[in-house]
DNA sequence: CCCTTGACGCGTT
DNA sequence: GAACGCGCCAAGG
């Protein structure tokens, strides 16, 4: 991938912003596409990175178990899942729903 | 250059 | 299946 020339960071936006409406993924899944399956916690914080960034789906991104790990990252606690529930994405005791289902692995879908 | 900080993941208990 | 501990690694002070 192309994307090994840029940071690390950049590669992580570009990834999230694939990420389908209605469809989540995992911040290890993103590590692994990426070539780093052991940077997750980079991931994480590229994100967190992305908050000011426009276009960036972070709400889309969680766990590998599918919790919302990154909602206090958020204006507000309950803005993350607010959003997931918006794309039809059941979220219940901060963990989506049907994680199976939903989840979004780029180095599958984007093979 | 060394230490700390994480929106994580996985093996063990 | 929850709780705990350790490994991983880029960025910032």
């Amino acid at each position: 991938m192309a994307f090994d020339k840029y940071s690390f960071f950049q590669n992580v936006f570009d990834v999230a912003r694939l990420i389908p409406k209605g469809r989540v993924t995992s911040y290890g899944a993103i590590a692994h596409y990426l070539g780093a399956k052991r940077s997750s916690r980079m991931v994480g914080w590229a994100m967190n990175a992305s908050i000011p960034e426009k276009e960036i789906p972070a709400h889309r991104v969680v766990n590998r178990i599918g919790v919302l790990t990154g909602k206090h990252h958020f204006a507000t606690p309950t803005l993350m899942q607010e959003l997931l529930e918006i794309e039809c994405v059941e979220v219940k005791n901060d963990k989506v729903v049907n994680f199976n289902r939903v989840f979004w692995d780029p180095s599958i879908e984007l093979l």
